[in-house]
DNA sequence: CACGCCACTGACTGGTCTGTCAATCAAAAT
DNA sequence: ATTTTGATTGACAGACCAGTCAGTGGCGTG
């Protein structure tokens, strides 16, 4: 049955087609999310963000809970693949490694307009749906581990009083904190303002490894 | 067959005065968002926690939409009432202040899964809503004024580098991360736990003010 | 006691949304 | 060229929900 993959290199074979339609679906409910919230979220206006017909959607999904649910699988994986390759590529120092994390929350690939309103649609549905905490928890909990290791080795390294565990949650929060103005506010600040903010908490928590302008160089 | 009032002399009247029922269909708005979300809570299941019908729910509110603004409104009303008032009990100095601040957040009639549950499920849908932003909006503009002079005041007393919007920023989103935690964990951490993380920022960005166990007395 | 007021009920309506399905179309396979 | 396979469409059905309204009954007042 498998006659090969055709060598036509410019015509993607169906079953990319399906993955590259699902795809496109998604991002579509991604915008209508962030343009509508998550209550007045409709099959029909994905469809029509996407330019297709709602039963294709139907088609693809199955329902509108398992659209949402992969749509909230996608948002967790690319968050956790931005900060992974971040902190695979900032090499051993601890400094360097929260660092990493910081900038990675402001990439633009991450940190845009449309997907923030959706993670924050998700997020107020996500208390009262097991189906969306597994998502958002999971994500949050390797996240939590690596923080606090990467803390852990800070506190090691300068001596700092306090519990890993509530150093890493101060960074945490204050980074899911500048976030969530950018929504929440009726006139938010810039991002760069948004960034230095973090930056000013990392320097007053590990004054030896950071300042405001970032990790300190030696 | 209308054996009535006789063997349940305190049982609630069947029909109450207009405020009376107003705030009972407001906290079973508030519980039904808590235990619903917002995209599942109708005027049925609305009306149905209060034990009443759902064409009551109409009488008094008129429509769903102003049913649920005059939740918000009350909501951010009972918020600034909290920590207005704890401020006022504080005295003046600012670190007293900043610290009946702190406390005020993990007040037990602000600070409820109910309440927190509640705020969650409006923040989803304020990003794409005007009518949410205004009523939020105004809650915290009033209370980031008040933030920020405390803020200023310690400075100039205790002379910390940095500026007082981002070290009042770093402060208001701990306390909200902290809330915001205690629903979106699978296994969020006790009540306790949050407060003394907050106290533990509070100690790192105003050392001469705050240590870990709350403003240093002298 | 009688009356009027108004909180309250529940059946009904119009509209919207999710999910189904038979027909259609495009592309790959034979 | 014909068949086959699978994506796509749009009309339709069933369910649900906000909002309406005519009627009911308790409560205070005269």
């Amino acid at each position: 049955m498998t006659a090969i993959a055709a060598p036509t290199p410019d015509r993607p074979p169906r079953t990319l087609s399906r993955e590259a339609r699902r795809l496109q679906l998604i991002e579509a409910t991604i915008e209508t999310l962030a343009q509508r919230g998550f209550s007045r979220t409709t099959l029909t206006e994905v469809a029509r963000t996407a330019g297709l017909s709602h039963g294709l959607v139907l088609f693809h999904f199955e329902t509108k809970e398992k659209l949402l649910a992969e749509t909230l699988a996608f948002l967790a994986e690319e968050y956790r693949a931005n900060w992974s390759s971040a902190l695979d590529a900032a090499g051993p120092l601890p400094a360097a490694q929260l660092n990493a994390l910081i900038e990675a929350d402001f990439n633009l690939t991450v940190f845009t307009p449309a997907r923030l309103s959706a993670w924050c649609a998700f997020w107020g549905e996500a208390q009262s749906r097991p189906l969306y905490q597994q998502s958002c928890g999971a994500k949050d909990e390797s996240y939590n581990r690596r923080m606090e290791g990467i803390v852990a080795r800070l506190i090691a390294e300068g001596g700092y009083p306090g519990s890993p565990d509530r150093l890493a949650r101060i960074v945490r929060v204050t980074i899911e904190g500048v976030w969530l103005d950018m929504m929440t506010m009726t006139t938010p600040y810039p991002a760069p303002e948004a960034l230095a903010t973090v930056r000013l908490c990392a320097a007053r928590l590990f004054p030896a490894h950071f300042d405001e302008g970032g990790p300190i160089q030696r």
